[in-house]
DNA sequence: GTGAAAGCGCTAACAA
DNA sequence: TTGTTAGCGCTTTCAC
């Protein structure tokens, strides 16, 4: 199985200590042998055999990135930026998705991957923080997105009710009245929906709009086709809402479909605003309003971190960090005269 | 760093070899000692290091899947199901997002990553019969998707120009007659875009239409907003097409979002039929008629393939299997009277 | 049925 | 600046 370090030094006259450094750069080597070595390597087609390093270093160069649901493209735009910013640290990255499953998500917290992983870096839904706070694995944790803080690890995030505030005040602005929730959590463990649910009573409250419970609608899951289905039993309401905030793009996207079969027209009949600035709200007709977090920013941070966390050049204490976000203004709210 | 085989064999009061056969169970170990073992196994929480099992093996237990966009719902959904199927093998996926870059792509050929994994799940673009049999990583390989043939390497594909000829077969039975084509690939060196363009041609004379190069639009990648911009261009023209078939549900999304700007009615204007079944097109409006190729089939076979061929129970000669598709019709070619 | 020991390829401490 | 060597944790051959 392929060249190894021994085969180098031995075609290059030197000591496998020597090839090394050449490899890593530890410490010097005189240019002469250097270059003798590098000849024998570019010859012999010399690469590093990763488990001997790793089994040697106790590291294996492996971080993981756990998610609710890989379909969602907001996860699948996420990784796609923590994969480029892993590799150019030297880090491979590995996908997990826990499926939105507790039991998943607390054997990912147990290091099931213990061996396998340098580090996480994890988006939890279905667990808090005392699961977190009873973790074993000692490799670092960096968490991402919502629903458990006041843990010991470095934690990026939105301010999930402030992004809610701004979606209702938008609404509210373009002068709404009865603005609709879809995406409660139907048995409250999903922190983020509750959180974002937070931030909706909240706002309604500061723009004086009585809160109508009948308005909210709980999904069980929270893609295209829960959305759909709670847009529709909202518009069989004897009083169907003006305008949806939904838990995030996905949900937004199905109550779209839902609007359209029951023709009602977007944004007239009914406004629209999601989370999440998925391409698929920019191509949508019409296109959807959303709140845009910042997802390079929250993709580059969650993997820098971890990464200085696993070779301990960050020594100070867990951060939780808020990115930013940005209401994104599309046709699903443009309407006339505003 | 955690418990091995040597802590447990000391508290087990047995040799390393009995607490490896206990794990691994190459060979019989008496009952006695078997629980004993286990035991100290449980109450010490071992898990096996990998990386020293893998150098010893040879093996890393990791196999990659590579894909030109992790961004294209379609391969965020065929990778999911990889996932799965890798994990009941045993191994871990890693996703690479070779960007449809040709040099990704032939560096991944070349064994850039030859030993963390084990194997290669496939999904060239850019690159070539010729670039593929001069690879010179010797693990193992499986292809997907279209574009190389006649290679000693497993391969998995929809027959893309049955799939094209099905398409534009069901354009015409609906009475469509100057059909497009989006996502022709401008320097031809991408094949499945050659191949669909071929089924398309194929399937125009079978139903004695006449070719049309303008009604043929190039593109330079294959996502929603490139669909838009084509659709345009088609629409532009003097005579603009009645239907149009996009080299997948991506740009025919974005050639959606260029008719509903254009004021045109889908399908009474221009019908519309993409490739890949994404969920996507399940909820926008109107829903998208598409080809619909069996995902769950593709991933599966090839995670099983390359899991066998790394383990040598596969032995026979390489074959390439085409998957089965079938056309999923929907509004966007749903015509009253047809 | 069980044990002893070699060695996978590499890094790092120590020596020169 | 370069070399020697121990040992990371595991599997596997050979011996008993």
């Amino acid at each position: 199985m392929g060249v190894s370090l021994k085969d180098i030094a031995e075609r290059a006259g030197v000591s496998l200590a020597t090839v090394s450094n050449v490899v890593n750069g530890y410490r010097p080597v005189g240019e002469h042998t250097r270059q003798r070595v590098q000849k024998a390597i570019d010859e012999l087609g010399y690469s590093p055999n990763l488990s001997a390093r790793h089994l040697r270093r106790g590291r294996t160069g492996l971080i993981a990135l756990a998610i609710p649901e890989l379909n969602n493209p907001y996860f699948a735009e996420l990784a796609e930026i923590a994969i480029r910013e892993a590799a150019g640290h030297g880090y491979t990255l590995v996908m997990e998705n826990t499926a939105a499953d507790r039991e998943v998500e607390l054997q990912l917290l147990e290091g099931s991957r213990r061996h396998i992983i340098d580090g996480l870096i994890f988006s939890p839904v279905r667990i808090g923080r005392e699961e977190v706070l009873a973790r074993t694995a000692d490799s670092p944790l960096v968490l991402i997105g919502e629903g458990v803080y006041d843990v010991p690890h470095d934690h990026i995030a939105i301010d999930n009710v402030a992004a809610s505030h701004a979606a209702i005040a938008h609404l509210v602005a373009i002068g709404r009245r009865r603005i609709a929730f879809i995406g409660a959590a139907p048995s409250g463990d999903r922190q983020s929906a509750n959180l974002r649910m937070r931030g909706y009573r909240e706002a309604l409250a500061a723009a004086d709009l009585p809160f109508r419970p009948r308005l909210v609608a709980h999904t069980d899951e929270f893609g295209r086709l829960d959305g759909m289905r709670a847009m529709r039993a909202l518009l069989a309401l004897p009083e169907p809402p003006d305008a949806v905030f939904a838990y995030n793009d996905l949900t937004a996207i199905g109550a779209l479909r839902a609007l359209a079969e029951a023709g009602r027209r977007v944004p007239d009949d009914v406004a629209l605003v999601g989370i999440d600035d998925i391409e698929e709200g920019r191509f949508s007709t019409p296109t959807l309003t959303t709140i845009a977090p910042d997802k390079e920013e929250i993709g580059r941070l969650a993997v820098r971190r971890l990464v200085a966390r696993i070779e301990g050049t960050e020594v100070a204490a867990p951060l939780t960090v808020q990115t930013p976000f940005r209401l994104i203004r599309r046709e699903s709210t443009r309407t006339p005269g505003t």
